[in-house]
DNA sequence: CTAGGTGCTAGACCGAGGTCTAGGTCAAAC
DNA sequence: GTTTGACCTAGACCTCGGTCTAGCACCTAG
């Protein structure tokens, strides 16, 4: 079978999603571009439609909603003259997912301070536990409730 | 007041979460270390508290499940001798932030690539849409829609 | 001819994570 | 004393993104 011209199975396979998705995505207004249909109904995609896919993928992956994917798939169908738009559309997600980069290596920064920091105290053995609360009063303490 | 001993919407302040969803996470066993009730039965967050539910804020953004704080939220409350599995939990997120952050950088690839190339677009005036499906023969469509 | 595999549509269902409402307590302000 | 505003609980509600089902059509192999 050439790569003109895939069965939605074929798709599903090559971008990961399920065919239930896939045919979600399309209801949805994902797609630029109609996919075409064989004689009996069946969706036909093209190499086109799969690289679209792809790239619907990476931007739900970095946390595009599916509106956003759908607008942006409305201008690139609507054709030439809407660019600008496409571009705003295009910055906007770069400066999310900017964003995102930073939050998650401020996290990842915080994780690997109390991995090492349980590393540690694992290989020394009991030295205080790095995360846990002051206990509230060395009195009343029936069971170390930790 | 001091430091010591916040109202929930105090605290909702300085998380950025709402009183809601603050209540939501002590339900969902979010927190380590069992918030104090003053004497009519409110809140009162200790600066511990505070500290943990920003760490909480941060594993969230960062997409770990709230089942997963809950479950590191017990074994720190457990106290001491879990620190292996606490660790296993936090090496398991460092992993998953890893390849997070991997994804976001690929699709921020492609992202700057677009934008890069509408920018050209723009600038240079229409030469060519650089993101649209090649058009169809113009002879023959064929048009089958149910 | 029949079975199995794949596809179709429409629409129900689900889990996660929040958000909001109803109905009530309390304390300080007017 | 009443009003105001922050808080309480329990539970309904909402969005999002996906998954699954029912009931049917088609095609190819045995």
């Amino acid at each position: 079978m050439a790569d003109q011209g895939l069965s939605i199975g074929q798709v599903a396979q090559r971008t990961g999603l399920s065919v239930h998705t896939l045919r979600l995505y399309e209801r949805a207004g994902l797609l630029a571009g109609e996919v075409q249909r064989d004689v009996s109904g069946r969706r036909v995609y093209s190499a086109w439609d799969v690289e679209w896919l792809t790239n619907c993928v990476k931007f739900r992956t970095s946390g595009m909603p599916l509106a956003t994917i759908s607008r942006l798939a409305q201008l690139v169908r609507e054709g030439n003259g809407n660019e600008a738009e496409r571009l705003d559309l295009l910055r906007e997600h770069q400066r999310r997912i900017t964003e995102q980069l930073a939050q998650l290596r401020d996290c990842l920064d915080l994780i690997d301070l109390k991995v090492a920091s349980y590393e540690q105290h694992l290989a020394a053995g009991v030295s205080g536990d790095p995360w846990q609360q002051p206990q509230p009063a060395p009195e009343e303490r029936r069971h170390r409730v930790g």
